[in-house]
DNA sequence: CCGTGTGATGGTACGCAGTTTCACCTTCGG
DNA sequence: CCGAAGGTGAAACTGCGTACCATCACACGG
């Protein structure tokens, strides 16, 4: 009861809300109505989601929890992987949502409580990569900004991925999220001195001096 | 009366709002309250701002419009430029505002809904600098990615500064937004290839075919 | 001087989300 | 058998946001 019983009213609600908003449109229907589909009170539609918007996003907490112990998992030396695995997972749910996903995106578009509620649900990833990213990283302010740009930007190449898919414009895109994400590493990780390395040998040195002397350099 | 008057009942409602949510709390203030201080009919406060948390950024469709002239104005040869002075005029706003930008800061903290109006803003911010970077940018898959991860990026880096300042862990944060986005230059705006270029010259040859030589390479 | 249109305002009523409260009903342990 | 605990449903309530309407000020052409 606690466990299969509590999830299957659960799972009735969002089965219940997700036909009714096809049927009538997000706006027209009420959460009474879903609550009264669902064969429960309105009480209890609040206590398992706290709001009307929530109830789109049924899986989104626990996914935020996954998300959270696989990046509390990992040390500095494997933040990218960490990185990669959690958004991997994500995206991987949201294909497995597949028609839900896509009507939730056409939700987004045209209901702007929803679409305030999506962008608020990719802050909270947001969050979470920015501070495992800083944990993994020193504690000066220049690495704690770099913490930041690149929580933005591992969630940012996470979500255009995401809506390329949603769009039907790319049918296949984990590969496609592993190229944006080598796409971050490469912007961040390199190393910082960029500057070309010219070195100036006489021509007829021998070749151990020459490499001798770039390794030097390097 | 069109121009001057209107204003001051939109000011005088930014007013009493600040006040009497400094006063009451901001769940405990309501519209009618606000309203009944300003002067005017709730019909005027919904007209003016479309809610309440709007009017805790009263200037924030106005700083959009500032920020999209200036992006649309400039060409792809200026973009960092222009991505540089549309975030110095907004951090530079928030600055101006003094105490009323931090004690909002507070309320983000406190009140969830505020919080959220807040992130929702950042990523009109963020969506407007992805549309002009693509326009910048070449049309193709892994540069349109770009543009998302630098709109991103760049947001990311004036929020990071303005809530430094807003700590009052900076005190003069436009040194510091420019430190944050050479960074986002320096990451995003390399070349390509990577690799150190070793020019390879006579000893005896004269400066002029060595500069020659390199700005070939190069 | 007078109708008429137009735009901004205030007032009222309404819908509905979200909260709170309370009564009820289980289920479990004594 | 009983009492505590936790989940449930039915209400009442607050307050945001919207829709509608009456009013007023002001401009314009007759």
């Amino acid at each position: 009861m606690e466990e299969s019983g509590a999830m299957a009213t659960r799972e009735r609600i969002v089965e219940s809300a997700f036909t009714l908003f096809r049927e009538l449109g997000y706006d027209a229907t009420t959460v009474d109505a879903i609550a009264k589909d669902a064969g429960v009170g309105r009480s209890t539609f609040f206590r398992s989601f706290g709001s009307k918007e929530a109830v789109l996003f049924p899986d989104h907490d626990q996914l935020l929890q996954v998300v959270e112990t696989r990046l509390a998992a990992s040390g500095p030396d494997g933040a990218n992987a960490a990185v990669s695995d959690a958004l991997g997972v994500v995206l991987s749910h949201f294909l497995a949502e597949g028609d839900r996903a896509r009507y939730r995106y056409g939700l987004t578009s045209s209901v702007p409580s929803v679409r305030e509620r999506e962008l608020l649900n990719s802050a909270r990833y947001e969050r979470l990569f920015a501070r495992h990213l800083a944990r993994w990283g020193d504690d000066t302010p220049a690495a704690r900004m770099r913490a930041e740009l690149k929580a933005a930007a591992v969630v940012a190449a996470h979500n255009a991925v995401l809506r390329r898919w949603l769009r039907g414009e790319d049918l296949d895109p984990l590969p496609t999220l592993a190229d944006a994400l080598a796409m971050v590493a490469r912007l961040f990780d390199e190393p910082e001195s960029r500057e070309p390395v010219v070195v100036v040998v006489r021509e007829q040195a021998d070749a151990d001096a020459v490499l001798a002397a770039v390794e030097h350099l390097l």
